[in-house]
DNA sequence: ATGAGTGCTTCGAAAGTAGAAGCACGCAGC
DNA sequence: GCTGCGTGCTTCTACTTTCGAAGCACTCAT
């Protein structure tokens, strides 16, 4: 996982600067960490269904490579959201948290198709 | 700005087919647009202070690309998030019900910067 | 030993992003 | 007129990220 003396394993996390930002205030470590594709699914997928083998979160995933997915679960681990059990990967009590938080996207996100369907767009 | 049939217009939107779910629930289709980089950043800053120039809002997203910029500021307006006023970008009503539900995770993030701090990490 | 499952890595190709430069427009002053 | 400034936004090339197939090392049951 961790290659040694490895510069990039540059996981967005509160203190530290980011990219896009140098003072490394936390909203802006999360928004960018969260930037990262497929990191909010992963979070929402583990909300729905926990415990996963890496195999079956991968398919869940619709087949996100397998390289991303590591790379996404070695950041959130390292965040403190996303643990591996015995069982599987589940969410931390912090990423359930945050999962809960997501969960408000998905209202919105339901309201949204209802009036983009009303709306012809373009 | 949306200029006619272009192919490249793949802004995710519900009900359409997106990157990473060929269902297009709603759901996935946020959190595809989300994922994509300088989105959630462009949200947040509209939600702490409406009305910025173009130049204005590329200063507070750190210097983004005006490139990119121009690409978000187009999905988030066919998405129907943010819309140009004649005082500058703001974001629509529905926008802001989306960044209020953001602001919940700044929340979070501040509480994960204390758990991070107290904890080192690695 | 064979086979199937696991987590995860490697590598070339494709897609996305960065960043500087510049275009077209409006407007104020001259 | 022209110059200068500010606007929104595009174009271009170089760099970074992601894709996707393949494969490695390991465990466990057969």
């Amino acid at each position: 996982m961790a290659r040694d003396s490895d510069d990039r394993s540059a996981t967005p996390l509160p203190g530290r600067p980011v990219r896009g930002s140098a003072t490394g205030r936390p909203i802006m470590a999360l928004l960018d960490l969260l930037g990262h594709r497929w990191t909010l699914r992963i979070i929402w997928e583990l909300a729905q269904t926990p415990g996963p083998t890496f195999r079956g979160l991968q398919q869940r995933c619709d087949g996100v490579s397998s390289s991303v997915l590591a790379q996404r679960l070695a950041e959130l681990g390292e965040a403190g959201i996303v643990h591996r059990t015995e069982r599987g990967y589940a969410l931390t009590p912090d990423g359930q948290d945050l999962a809960t938080d997501l969960t408000r996207l998905h209202h919105w996100a339901d309201r949204w198709a209802t009036r983009m369907q009303q709306r012809p767009l373009t």
